[in-house]
DNA sequence: CGGACAAGCTGA
DNA sequence: CAGCTTGTCCGG
């Protein structure tokens, strides 16, 4: 540096991208860079020899005296809003991570330079929310997707506007909608306050939605290619889960469809889910939350300030019919397909997609003469059926397809997989049948029969499935498989499922049905999905957990990894009596606390381990 | 994270 | 003791 005279630079605080690096930093401004700046830029900092790219937290800033301040290398383009950059902050406490991971899905894609003409442009001059339809108008839609229909369908639709109008206040509201309701209706309706930025469940929801706003004339930001759009401005910002970071300027709500989604959650650490990160930006912005979902879980209901339900009759009419068929008189090896479930297929008229959560041929065998299980010859592990050999699960070893015990080659199986369960479905129904599984999923186009077989993932081919005409029935092959699921969240698993399949089917109102194959025929979940209501899920689901303290009732959070047992320890060593440690064997460790906030300052508390710990906090699987 | 630097190891 | 690996520290 010249060591001038000239006037001081200004100083800006900047929190590089460095993975594993949470510290801010001072830097001087050259003066011919200081126009661009502002909080939340996106810039390139000198580190230890290199240049790393950072975001703006702070400029202008009093620099902290006893450094020798490094100048900013280069103003990279436009960021995340300041707000975003402090709910980042929070983010990093409550999920127990850091804030890059947080920025970074705050962040455009690519750098952005300049802003398109935004709000008050000729973009939006006039909106047409709230006028008739103007096809004409906007950022052009989709091509493509321009001849479905809204995101979910067009019943109820004032239904749905009225709940939006009965919740608009600030705090956090559960909109308890069937399967089968206008979301375009609903978010139009939140449009009409203001900008709205909306949450959906996958990126075909919100591509989908966004087609079909644009059509009404509303201006729409598609995250995450629309990032400078939305930066600029939109009555709609619209995206997957990080859209819950998208950038929305004068934001008046957050709706969050289907808030119930595991899609909502991010997997990798920190484990962030996108209707808390709303419901906290929200409060901060003092604007409405609108939690969207057809089967609120108790986790929503607990934390949301109120639940806003439509009328008996049009909750009734959003969810399908169900035909439960009672198996507990069946014979366990031939449950699979019941006589209502071979007559539906039959109906060469009838489209239907029978769901079997399980992958492959045959998973569990025996023989056929001697009834032994058949099992590894070196580990005793269950063995199934790949291929043409027969393969542990455990060590992996491989045999031919003969009983161990008695070398007969009738070998039977026991619980098939989807693969076998495909044969068998064609056989029964005299017509063709596609398997689709989570592998085919997205990358081909769906087989072209008019049955199919799949696990659950066929339920998100919702778009392709519709496209070729009406789904006539949705049938669940093993669905005690889905109530019994060793998991505390199973039973709101199974019921997202069924409403899930709800709308696939399309409601009371066509003629489609759900078929659910069980024999557990009175259990809540059937119960609640029969009825339309799922609060009597929530009420018998809510005394057990209360009594196993499980979320929530307490806040949980899985440790696994090298440093895990180190951090567990260090976690026992804060004397901290509300927190509890246990071991779930293999270096994992879960940790229970009262709450969130307690569970957070723990794990904020303790000194990261130097080994990698990957800290899950509000664990999907438990 | 990744560069800088120091300490430790090895072989001629 | 040069030449290399491994570990620890620290960033404005």
């Amino acid at each position: 540096m010249a060591g001038a005279l000239a006037a001081p630079a200004q100083v800006a605080r900047v929190l590089p991208e460095v993975a594993g690096f949470d510290r801010e930093l001072d830097y001087a401004v050259p003066a011919e860079l200081a126009a661009d700046v502002r909080a939340g830029s996106i810039v390139r900092v000198p580190l230890q020899g290199r240049t790393v790219r950072g975001w703006v937290l702070a400029f202008p800033v009093e620099p902290q005296d006893g450094f020798v301040l490094r100048p900013l290398a280069k103003v990279v383009g436009w960021g995340p809003e300041p707000s975003l950059c402090d709910l980042a902050g929070w983010a990093a406490w409550r999920w127990a991570g850091r804030r890059r991971s947080l920025l970074v899905t705050a962040s455009p894609l690519t750098s952005v330079r300049q802003l398109p003409p935004g709000r008050d442009g000729p973009l939006h001059g006039a909106s047409a929310l709230g006028a008739p339809p103007a096809p004409g108008r906007g950022p052009a839609a989709n091509p493509g997707s321009a001849s479905s229909a809204g995101p979910v369908g067009e019943r109820g639709s004032g239904e749905a506007r009225q709940l939006v109008q009965d919740a608009w206040r600030a705090g956090t509201h559960v909109l308890r909608l069937p399967p089968v309701y206008s979301a375009t209706d609903l978010v139009e309706a939140a449009a009409e306050h203001g900008p709205v930025l909306v949450v959906a469940p996958t990126n075909g929801r919100a591509s989908a939605g966004c087609a079909a706003l644009r059509r009404r004339g509303a201006t729409v930001a598609l995250l995450p290619g629309d990032w400078a759009l939305a930066r600029a401005g939109t009555d709609v910002v619209i995206g997957a889960r990080a859209a819950a970071w998208g950038p929305c300027p004068g934001l008046a709500s957050i709706v969050v469809l289907d808030a119930h989604d595991e899609g909502l959650v991010q997997e990798q650490a920190p484990t962030w889910d996108a209707p808390a990160v709303a419901r906290e930006r929200a409060r901060r912005s003092a604007v409405p939350c609108l939690w969207v979902t057809a089967c609120p879980t108790l986790e929503l209901l607990a934390a949301a300030d109120d639940v806003h339900a439509p009328s008996r009759a049009a909750e009734r009419a959003g969810w399908a019919r169900l035909q439960v068929i009672d198996q507990r008189r069946s014979d366990p090896r031939t449950g699979l397909y019941s006589d209502e479930l071979v007559s539906l297929l039959r109906d060469g008229g009838q489209r239907v997609v029978c769901v079997l959560n399980r992958k492959g041929r045959a998973l569990l065998l025996d023989c056929a003469a001697c009834g032994e299980v058949a099992r590894c010859e070196h580990c005793a592990g269950a063995v199934r059926l790949m291929g043409e050999a027969l393969t542990c699960r455990r060590c992996g070893r491989s045999r031919p397809q003969v009983c161990a015990s008695c070398g007969s080659d009738a070998l039977r199986s026991l619980r098939v997989g989807v693969t076998r369960a495909r044969e068998q479905l064609e056989a029964l129904a005299g017509r063709p049948v596609g398997e689709v599984t989570a592998l085919t999923a997205g990358k081909e186009d769906l087989p072209g029969t008019d049955v199919f077989v799949g696990t659950e993932a066929v339920l998100y081919r919702e778009s392709e499935l519709r496209r070729r005409g009406a789904v006539g029935a949705v049938a669940f092959l093993d669905f005690d498989q889905e109530l019994l699921a060793p998991r505390y969240r199973a039973a709101e698993e199974a019921l997202a499922l069924l409403a899930r399949a709800s709308r696939l089917v399309g409601g009371r109102g066509r003629d489609g049905r759900v078929l659910v194959q069980t024999r557990l025929p009175g259990h809540p979940v059937i119960e609640a999905a029969g009825l339309a209501g799922p609060q009597r899920l929530s009420e018998a689901e809510e005394p057990v957990r209360r009594a196993l303290r499980l979320p929530p009732f307490s806040a949980l959070a899985v440790l696994s990894g090298a440093g895990a047992t180190e951090l567990a320890a260090g976690l026992g060593m804060l004397g901290d009596d509300r927190i509890e440690v246990n071991p779930i064997g293999e270096g994992r460790w879960a940790v229970r606390a009262p709450d969130h906030a307690a569970l957070a300052d723990a794990l904020g508390a303790v000194e990261r381990p130097g080994e990698r710990v990957r800290a899950e906090v509000g664990p999907v699987r438990f």
